[in-house]
DNA sequence: CGACATAGTGTTATATTATAACGTAACTTA
DNA sequence: TAAGTTACGTTATAATATAACACTATGTCG
């Protein structure tokens, strides 16, 4: 195994959680101050609830951790999309397309594109760097101006296999 | 560019899509025809509605153009999920998870992982067979056993590029 | 043929995911 | 502090998808 996929398939090996979970916050906070942007607490719930595991979230599972944690306020979809939108747009976080969900991002900020390993039994979700050069040659070939991508395998983890299913 | 790309890469290609359409119908019956499948007129009006263009549907649009065409009937969505999961269970049809919509496969029956070119402009989609090797080889490296792919470039085509968006 | 089993369809209702529109609050900067 | 801008809160609704159940067509075996 390379020391690259040790590091992207870090869903799938044991880690402390707690310390990768303050690092990506840390890296987001550094990454907003830079941009000039406003990390405001919304955003940062938000973010935090995705930091808490490495498992894609819908919006709507977001949105019952947020009413569920301060059971005073009663919040609405939209805020929650909202905040989405900018996490996305910063490279903070992903949309797992074929789940209807978010993830956060393994690598705040590097809008490069992003392929994931889904494991459809833990649901741990593995972020890799840096599409498939045979499909971007392809897509050079045609004259095609790749602008977005979306690679998502869905199977079962090693961990899950010994499990049995 | 390759003979491989200049068949995958039809929808970014003039072509006689009549003749298109009518061969991969027909490929479709074989197809069922061999597995004891019954591709019912329902079944066989949704593919061919998805045949007529090498752009992705969303369901309800495939369900207005049912309506459309027969307006004598008020079809529900369930009838065209139905037939969508149908179509799909046998490889005629993919799903293209980053919009919601469904599009023929230029490789009916095909099981093999499909990627896909997506046009934001034309909409047109390009169909490729075969996943990333290297992305193959991480999963198996990782002892991840691979189940399914999404794979959905997005970007703008030669021809949309030439006319400005 | 006719009774049964199964697969497919139609219908109603509802769940799930996402966005539009608009007013209010908070921050920023002159 | 006033004006401009960005973010938030709220309400309503759009878009996508499925569950549940009754009915119909098809196959099949006596």
């Amino acid at each position: 195994m390379s020391p690259k996929t040790e590091t992207s398939a870090i869903a799938f090996r044991k880690h402390d959680h707690r310390r990768c979970q303050r690092q990506l916050l840390s890296e987001a906070r550094q990454l907003c101050e830079a941009r000039k942007l406003r990390l405001t607490s919304r955003r940062r719930q938000v973010l935090e609830i995705l930091l808490a595991s490495h498992q894609p979230l819908g919006a709507y599972d977001i949105l019952a951790e947020l009413n569920r944690v301060d059971s005073a306020e009663r919040i609405a979809p939209a805020i929650v999309y909202r905040a989405l939108e900018f996490l996305m747009a910063e490279g903070l976080i992903h949309r797992i397309e074929s789940r209807n969900a978010f993830i956060s991002c393994i690598h705040p900020g590097h809008h490069s594109a992003a392929q994931f390993l889904i494991c459809r039994d833990c649901e741990q979700v593995a972020e890799f760097e840096n599409i498939d050069p045979g499909l971007l040659s392809a897509a050079d070939n045609l004259g095609f101006a790749v602008d977005h991508s979306v690679v998502e395998i869905t199977g079962v983890c090693a961990e899950c296999q010994k499990h049995g299913d």
